[in-house]
DNA sequence: GTTCTTGATTGATATAGGTCAATCCTTTTT
DNA sequence: AAAAAGGATTGACCTATATCAATCAAGAAC
């Protein structure tokens, strides 16, 4: 069950007292998943503030082709289309759980009549959402404006874990077939820019790759 | 000169009273542009909070081809990458004039010290926060997730003033050549969802259109 | 170790959309 | 009305990336 000790652990609530905390406890609940499990589905109406207490979740779109286009992956004490929420649309994107995980839901209306005037709480969300329009620009400078051979080279540099990954899935996280991405790869390799080491690529001139996508 | 009267007729100052205003007044200074001036370059380091007053936006990225990428199209009383701002980040994208027009510029520091705690503006932050991921959200429902045919599709059944425009033009917007466009509504005048008239294509069957993109 | 399974690589081919050039319409200017 | 300019259309071709199919390689299961 849901305890007062685990909503005092979340930044976002770091600066209520007790009794708020109990007031959000009564207007919360916590809810289980397993890995993946759908949070929601694009469309679909928004029921409550939802936050992620544990695992990773994805937030992505279905192309016509069926591909999944992946636009974020949120870790515990995110919150999750809060845009949908306040604006009382359906959600824009689908969400599904990438591990095992659970998520904390509480009820909007109730909340922004007792939490929305609360300073920290205010400028919490102000982060939050500033750290959405981060994530989809970035999403924006990655597939719109970039080619393939830039994504990969862009994503490389900028991720440290990107080259430790399955090929597989770091093809699908830049949106493209695992395919394409071995044949960057060992374009990159010819010009020297990363070498293959026991099995997976690593990075030799960071700043040949710069070129690509700045 | 910028008077009060002008900041008043804005809704996100509507509540303020006649001391506000002439303090917001101090801390704001209005700039005047005409049609195709930069306001700022992506990558700038921003320097205050903007607000279009008057005149066309527009917020855009550039390919490594020199294409550019439109993100959004702001109209007077918007605030303009007011994201960039709260995050202390360069500007995520270029913005200029597609008309004369004018902004307000504010002294962000003192704005926040200032006005951040009233409730009406924070509330209208929001709002335009919101309304910046729907529009990001957006670009990316068009130009990630589907492709030429659909978001024509889409543009047309969704503007009402998208062909009333010169081809060239819609073209832009959607991201693609004007013979991909041309050609694309050739198809759609043979498959009789659209039609040819006086100089300007006109919608038949709405529903067919919309199977591109739904 | 041998076999099985899963993922990576490679080649051949297909496709969407861009590029270039020619031509055809409109609209504006004279 | 004639000429000039700016768009729109069309065809031919090019390029990036997806798709499909055939290996190939490496780790897991036996």
């Amino acid at each position: 069950m849901l305890r007062i000790e685990e909503l005092k652990s979340i930044n976002f609530f770091e600066n209520l007292d007790d009794k708020e905390l109990q007031l959000l406890l009564s207007i919360a609940r916590k809810r289980v998943f397993s890995q993946g499990e759908i949070l929601f589905y694009e469309k679909d109406k928004v029921q409550h503030l939802t936050m992620v207490l544990e695992g990773i979740v994805k937030i992505y779109k279905i192309d016509p082709k069926n591909n999944e286009i992946v636009l974020h992956r949120f870790r515990p004490k995110s919150l999750v289309a809060e845009m949908a929420v306040f604006e009382g649309i359906p959600y824009p994107a689908s969400a599904a759980f990438e591990s095992d995980g659970s998520v904390l839901e509480i009820d909007f209306e109730k909340f922004q009549e007792y939490f929305l005037a609360n300073k920290d709480i205010a400028l919490a969300l102000f982060r939050s959402l500033t750290q959405k329009i981060k994530y989809l620009d970035n999403v924006i400078a990655l597939n719109v404006v970039l080619d393939s051979t830039a994504r990969v080279a862009k994503y490389i540099c900028e991720d440290e874990d990107a080259l430790k990954m399955k090929n597989n899935q770091l093809a699908q996280y830049l949106h493209m077939t695992p395919e394409t991405l071995s044949r960057i790869l060992k374009k990159f390799t010819k010009l020297g820019f990363v070498k293959k080491e026991n099995n997976s690529y690593k990075i030799v001139n960071e700043e040949a790759l710069k070129i690509f996508f700045e």
